[in-house]
DNA sequence: GAGTGGTCTAGACCACGCT
DNA sequence: GCGTGGTCTAGACCACTCA
């Protein structure tokens, strides 16, 4: 097995391989994957770089490693939809679920800071703020709403018509040329009241809330998100490794 | 600097200072920590060592990492109650949130499993199971209230009283000496309904549902967790690294 | 006892940021 | 150019499981 490619480091072509195997049910479950040694040997490389991404999928609850023993694919895991560092990405969320995914803006335009959102935002009230409305379908049926704001002065592009059906990770590097770092988010029920219509739900119907902030890796707030999920259409449910 | 335990791993030992010095301050936002040969010359040890730990940090948003540049710690995370790793742990989220917590056993008895039992835990109707039920406090506040279903057939200590008011890992650990190696979590909105009053709010107000499946390393199910969470008392407010 | 994963070392080279 | 973190190697020894 030769590794090529250069684009890419050794560890992340072997990620992928391995990754391609499980999902191809290559490695079936209940029965023990090569060893630590023998995978070194396959791919040529160190059995230390093989540990990082053995270390990784396990971290993901994708595989689970027995010392002593060996290393097996967790069959359960098609039972969830995301590993828990998935939960904020919602098309990464639909598509978990074996659901197709599109995304559709219902409005972009420029607004100006309200005294709450320069506070949460660190700016002043009036400044431009890129107000992002879309919204996530799985398999055609509204599944989240998600709003954005996005303070304009960290516009990279001017003059330049924004893609509303790209994913905010995607979106915030082309045309804010950012790279989110670090996302905290805040989970909590809602009403759905005036949400109600676009998600196709009564209002007085239940949603699931995420308020999200996204930094860069200087620490700088990027954008908040507002977004509500209808949980009729999807359940996030998440695995997660204990160590 | 000495690390002279022999109980803990060196890795161990050293992300433990690490986290100390965090919380403690010693390294204030802002300023570049010690590069990872400084860490590998004061701890004596290997500059991968430094770097599994620098790495666990960085994963839990604790430090931000730029390459040609350096190591800081993040301030932003004190706004977050915990990592996405901690999601499931309720008394680690309580106390991230700077709250006292306690954990009040509200019963504990042997029921057998319904249909709808025996289906989720893939044993008989019938079956003796362990009911827990019990009620998490933030600050004298009841925040939490959780489920929990075990077989009794995994019991390891007969005869024994249960001491309910310790974390489920704990539980499980001590009583059925099994060691939770993963846990799959369900996320939703829910109306309070018959548990409106324990949480002392109305039974037309939300709650968060988080419905948990807790596995072992050999992918057997050990307990479902069903919990309703007070988000006016307790938000949770969770820091996801990107890589 | 043989083989597995877990830990740790001491090196090397690279990509990147600063100044 | 220098120092940083990022990647990778080739070894060593240990803890554990299983036959």
């Amino acid at each position: 097995m030769a590794l090529v490619t250069r684009s890419k480091s050794i560890a992340g072509q072997v990620e992928e391989i391995l990754r391609e195997r499980i999902s191809r049910a290559v490695y079936t479950s209940g029965v023990r994957l090569p060893s630590e040694s023998e995978f070194a040997g396959e791919f040529g490389v160190s059995r230390a770089t093989i540990r990082t991404v053995l270390a990784k999928l396990s971290a993901e609850g994708l595989i689970l490693r027995r010392q002593g023993d060996g290393t097996y694919v967790n069959d359960r895991i098609q039972e969830a939809n995301a590993h828990l560092g998935g939960l904020w990405d919602f098309a990464h969320l639909i598509e978990g679920n074996g659901f197709e995914v599109s995304i559709q803006p219902i409005l972009i335009e420029v607004v100006t800071a309200t005294e709450d959102n320069a506070r949460t935002l660190g700016i002043k009230v009036g400044d431009e703020l890129l107000l992002m409305e879309r919204l996530f379908f799985a398999n055609g049926e509204p599944a989240i709403l998600a709003r954005n704001l996005i303070p304009v002065s960290l516009l990279a592009v001017s003059d330049q018509e924004i893609d509303g059906s790209l994913r905010i990770r995607e979106i915030m590097k082309r045309y804010f040329h950012q790279e989110i770092a670090f996302v905290i988010t805040e989970i909590s029920p809602s009403f759905s009241g005036e949400n109600s219509s676009i998600l196709d739900v009564e209002s007085r119907d239940c949603l699931l809330n995420l308020k999200m902030t996204f930094y860069s890796i200087d620490n700088q707030l990027l954008t908040i998100g507002d977004n509500y999920l209808n949980d009729d259409v999807l359940k996030p449910r998440l695995v997660q490794a204990w160590n």
